[in-house]
DNA sequence: ATACGACTTAAAGCGGACTTTAAGTCAAGC
DNA sequence: GCTTGACTTAAAGTCCGCTTTAAGTCGTAT
């Protein structure tokens, strides 16, 4: 298939396609006279992609898990080790975010008398 | 003091500052000869700006809260709109992060037979 | 013949929060 | 008088995941 058909079948942007293939994610299609012609399983190669960002990785990342995709079987242990460090990255970033929630809350009924006080609730506990 | 004291005693970059200058977040200090001099309470207003930052604020809406502020006083009733409103983000932002640590286990167990229907695990639920 | 639509490329642009670079100014110390 | 170090500026660079732009190349339909 072409790449406008590739596109209409995954819903990923023609431009994000190229750039895929740009980066190595996703294996380079041959040519017919210039123009890419996929093969037919390209559109579940592009869905793991789509998977594997919503997961949180990033395309560089990604690139490490689709170079070593083989041709079939369960996700090699590759991705078992990228999987847990992701795992870490995220649980870190929702303790960040809970971190900025409580703060907020707690700047959101700050009673603090002047400027000065409350940029020390910067630091301070609970 | 100067940028470079203002710099050490809040540990944020002189470039930093004159960022923030430039976008109106922090009051234009007089100068010496073209050299910034800032008043004593200078860090505290840093300060602020680094706990709206930890609250997940964005720049250009610190703008908004800090060209609120007066001289004296509880957090103003802008501060606690926008709260509000950041408070909804950092939820969603949460939500975010949950659902891709439910996929990310999911797929770290994964027992697909092949590439295929892996990417199916995309948009199924639990 | 020519216009159309889908494709091709390299390069630039976007948003966000800065940092880095390059070139210049200034006061103090040797 | 010359270096040193802290400052000044505007402009460009960084990261990330693309999109947009500009200019060109195809095959097909009119």
């Amino acid at each position: 298939m072409t790449i406008g058909e590739l596109s209409a079948r995954t819903g990923v942007a023609a431009s994000a396609l190229r750039y895929y293939g740009s980066l190595g994610l996703l294996a380079k299609p041959r040519r017919e006279s210039s123009r890419r012609v996929y093969p037919p399983d390209a559109a579940d190669y592009v869905a793991v992609i789509q998977l594997a960002r919503r997961c949180g990785f990033r395309l560089d990342e990604e690139g490490q898990l689709m170079r070593g995709m083989g041709q079939s079987g369960p996700p090699a242990a590759r991705w078992q080790a990228l999987a847990v460090a992701k795992r870490r990255e995220i649980d870190q970033a929702i303790g960040e975010l809970q971190a900025m929630r409580r703060l907020l809350d707690r700047v959101a009924s700050c009673h603090c008398p002047s400027i000065r006080e409350c940029g020390k609730l910067s630091r301070r506990r609970s």
